[in-house]
DNA sequence: GTCAGTCACATACCCCGAGTATGTTCCCGA
DNA sequence: TCGGGAACATACTCGGGGTATGTGACTGAC
């Protein structure tokens, strides 16, 4: 987090953050597979040594700005939540945050489009539990603990309903601009319909 | 579909067979990426010319693999669906044929962890579209017959269940066999939630 | 003031694996 | 029996991730 002071100024802090820069345009526009290292090195105006130099490897690339993706959307979708007095009120804050979030180009394309592919689902599933994964499970225990979800044993659920944010947030990284508001607003429906239904469930 | 019938016998058709039979394990032992082509033609007993007569390119063999999974399973649930009267209840039996094949390892494996990153979301839509996608929307559609569920404009509502199923998928193909039982139980409740929440649920 | 040490890269190289080009064998029909 | 094509095998190319090594600039110790 804390970047090392390095003597000389920030000059190695800036090169770092010239190469996520480029990585996130690159692998936004052509996809993760389709870059080479010498592309985004090009594109940041230096060569693969200073990749090597600041990250382990491409997929280390990609997880430190995947990383700070994640950290900063599930800070301030946490915050929505947060900011409710009525769990109820707070998921649907959170969710339209999240949302919202997921209509910027770069963060839906490389959480929802990239992620699985560079990073492949045992690291991202590590990730998830870091950031949404345990928002969203603290928001589903909030929600219980209201009695307005019933009790549930595994992780089935939370794992169901972080696929429907998936499908979700992929579809709305793929929507033209002008369709973002409408289709936001159908993303919406089975979420809130889901709702409905788990607090109609009695425990079976 | 139909095999060119070689004046040679069966030979020809063996090999492709033994070729997807080699794929469908290494690539759900090792994953698409950790199986090189070389281990195939050899796990096979044939060499990589061989893959290459019968097939155009590495993510060519794992489509004929992943069509011809598709192909069988997506009937399996249409004909569970369709041996309904009460499109209700054909939705719980399709769900229910679809969460069993699911627990089988190959078909969880492949379908939902591997398809993806072998095939990417461009061309692994296309075949939802022909397969479970269709059959989705088809089951959707009779249940907005019925006025269970409301109508909808686009097509998130449909996206989003499909997100569900695949998380439910991947979930299952990760679960240890002694807890299958368990876990496909755990499933099916956001899904019959999902249903009593639409159903509840007026146009807006 | 100089010299060892290290940071921040650049350069040159290795190697694996997908894809290709070509060779070889067997069979069949003319 | 001979041309031809199907069904492979063999040998090769090449792009890209990863590595090993070189190099200049700065810094702190003596």
């Amino acid at each position: 987090m804390v970047e090392v002071k390095s003597r000389r100024g920030e000059y190695t802090g800036a090169t770092r953050r010239a190469l996520l820069d480029a990585a996130a345009r690159l692998f936004t526009e052509r996809g993760f597979a389709q870059t080479s290292l010498d592309d985004v090195a090009a594109d940041a105006r230096v060569t693969k040594g200073a990749i090597y130099h600041h990250f382990a490897s491409k997929t280390g690339l990609f997880e430190a700005l995947f990383d700070e993706l994640e950290h900063t959307e599930s800070g301030a979708a946490r915050a929505a939540f947060e900011a409710c007095e009525d769990p109820g009120a707070g998921v649907v804050a959170a969710l339209d945050q999240f949302l919202r979030a997921c209509s910027e180009p770069v963060y839906g394309a490389l959480v929802f489009r990239e992620a699985p592919l560079a990073l492949g689902w045992d690291t991202l599933q590590r990730y998830e539990a870091k950031y949404s994964y345990g928002l969203l499970t603290d928001m589903l225990g909030a929600l219980r603990g209201t009695g307005r979800i019933p009790i549930w044993g595994g992780d089935a659920l939370p794992r169901v309903v972080f696929g429907m944010l998936s499908a979700a947030g992929q579809l709305l990284a793929r929507t033209p601009p002008e369709d973002v508001e409408r289709v936001r607003a159908e993303c919406r429906v089975p979420f809130t319909a889901l709702l409905v239904g788990l607090s109609s469930t009695t425990d079976s």
